[in-house]
DNA sequence: CATATTTTGTATTGATCGACACAGAAATAG
DNA sequence: CTATTTCTGTGTCGATCAATACAAAATATG
């Protein structure tokens, strides 16, 4: 028995489907990206805990075994729907963040539209960040801690890196504490996915991103740091 | 058969132990407050859906039938816990807002309070707020959601109202949108929750309060609303 | 003392959890 | 066609969930 054949690369890295192949067997009768994206948006309103596989092969279609040959498990199914949710909605948030000219543009953008998209003014999407929210919640999961918890380091970054830039472009002074001012926008927009999952309106919470932009304004406008 | 005896009001309320009279059976054997505070801790430190029975009785090193004898339910166990979390550990957070002779340094001291607290610099507590973090985890349970959103309605109540009281004294001028700051502080203090919650350390959220203050000062100090 | 009342410890309850066995159905390969 | 492979649907696995039944133990009352 030749033990060849193209056997496609073994998949050792989740969340990408091996190339869309067509296998031998019999073929998939749902379509798996709408799947995962009803799943996702089930996570995204319940959190992992409280939505159980019955309650995703419901809003999926499908029976359980063909969730678990098509995903593997529940935890792995949740890390596939993080990426899915930050490919899909993550966009709606960040846009204009990485479009505007000036770190104050991006900023300002980035929390207006947090102020949008948070309370589900875009669409019918779930109120607050699913990111943020799995904060609480994947408690005991140590792998999905690991995921949403890079998921959230990776936008502190992001906001520090565009700030830095400005530094070197001469928008925001050299004295300025860049990794406060991320984290303080990080809480404003954290907080802001709270409010927003607890029925805040989305004026108030532009409103909220007013105050926060005069912080900033304060801080970096201002005279340099204490 | 005589129904008399110096029955004690039927405890109706929850939450409420009827007074301490030392009814006529087998004594407790077990301390109910302790009982309560390691119940507090745990709900606090996992979410209501993480944690089970079986967590409990462990931790509060007592069967299940004295759990429920005493307690009723998980749900009305988790109600008492909310409400003995509120009475020992907010003060943690909202004592300076109280004794604060202005409204600027009661909330400076709410945030200041709040970074040092939830990030467990006061003693050996679990990160976070927990009715703040209640926000998630307890959807599909309308009653709990009910306690801990009118925990976190009151916290924006009695921020307004510090406000209000104020602009009546002539420290916030009368054109301030009270209803804008005060959902400002609450978003920053909620944030803040999830910040400490993911590892953020004192000094990073005390440098958010800072600007968040710079915020207010814009906001209030500055000219009237545009 | 005897009796009533309450708690404790052990052992379960039915329901639901995540995950899977198995056989039949549907496709490709030879 | 037959053989092989893969997916679907039914049914169910052991574990765990929240919640109790039951009887022995411990206190108060009479």
């Amino acid at each position: 028995m030749q033990k060849s054949g193209p056997t496609p690369p073994p998949t050792d890295d989740r969340t990408a489907a091996p190339p869309p192949a067509r296998g031998r067997g019999r073929p998939r009768a749902f379509d798996r990206e709408a799947a995962l994206a009803q799943a996702t948006r089930l996570f995204w309103s319940k959190g992992y805990e409280a939505t159980s596989i019955a309650d995703l092969t419901e809003a999926m279609g499908i029976a359980s075994p063909s969730l678990y040959a098509a995903f593997g498990s529940k935890e792995a199914l949740y890390v596939e729907a993080v990426n899915h949710y930050r490919k899909s909605y993550e966009g709606l948030v960040w846009g204009r963040f990485f479009t505007a000219g000036t770190a104050r543009e991006a900023v300002m953008g980035l929390l207006m539209d947090s102020a949008a998209t948070l309370t589900g003014c875009r669409g019918d999407i779930p109120r607050g960040c699913m990111v943020t929210l799995s904060a609480v919640g994947s408690e005991g999961h140590a792998e999905l801690g690991e995921v949403v918890r890079s998921a959230r380091a990776s936008a502190v970054d992001i906001l520090t890196e565009r700030m830095a830039r400005a530094v070197a472009e001469g928008e925001i002074p050299a004295s300025v504490d860049l990794h406060a001012l991320a984290r303080f926008v990080q809480t404003v927009q954290a907080g802001m996915s709270i409010l927003a999952r607890d029925g805040a309106e989305r004026a108030e919470l532009e409103a909220v991103a007013e105050v926060a932009m005069l912080g900033w304004d304060a801080r970096v406008g201002g005279r340099p740091s204490p």
